[in-house]
DNA sequence: GCCAACGTTGGC
DNA sequence: GCCAACGTTGGC
């Protein structure tokens, strides 16, 4: 396994949970991922890769913040909470399925960049560069090194 | 609110 | 193992 750093985009609703949820808590468990894909890249993170926040389903869809991975993966305790949105009736804490990574509050981008906006890099982010791929509802999901590069020069 | 895209479930 | 039905995501 590689040292060098990675880095990552993961979607949050803001009505659920926004940038500046994040930072006025600092550090938060990233509950609820109930996708394979999406888990089992949170498996690959390592401590202090970065992420891109990005705020989907609401006005002005985007990437708004800069946090990082603040822990292994983990099991997701809401899984085993018959109370919670997120509980899973196949899970046990045996043999769990669904895990997360706390997440750490960075710094906000000093605007939004927009979705919009970012369509229009599309050939230069490439091919592989999976929020733009059609139809993608993945909520985690990894992010090369020159696409963090450029979309951090648009700020 | 609409709808396209996609993942999951379950009958067969 | 196929595939139709269903539920969810997420942009608009």
């Amino acid at each position: 396994m590689s040292k060098t750093r990675r880095h990552w985009l993961m979607k949050s609703e803001p009505d659920a949970f926004s940038i500046d949820d994040l930072a006025r808590v600092g550090t938060e468990p990233w509950t609820g991922v109930r996708n394979y894909q999406a888990r089992n890249f949170m498996r690959q993170m390592r401590i202090g890769d970065g992420v891109l926040f990005y705020h989907s389903s609401c006005a002005e869809p985007g990437i708004v913040g800069i946090a990082r991975v603040a822990s292994e993966a983990y099991p997701d305790p809401t899984q085993f909470d018959p109370q919670s949105d997120y509980h899973d009736p196949k899970s046990t804490r045996e043999q769990p399925r669904w895990d997360l990574v706390d997440v750490a509050f960075e710094r906000k981008l000093r605007r939004t960049l927009p979705l919009e906006e970012i369509r229009r890099h599309a050939d230069a982010l490439g091919e592989d560069f999976a929020l733009l791929r059609r139809g993608n509802r993945l909520s985690v999901m990894p992010v090369t090194p020159a696409q963090w590069r450029l979309l951090l020069s648009l700020e």
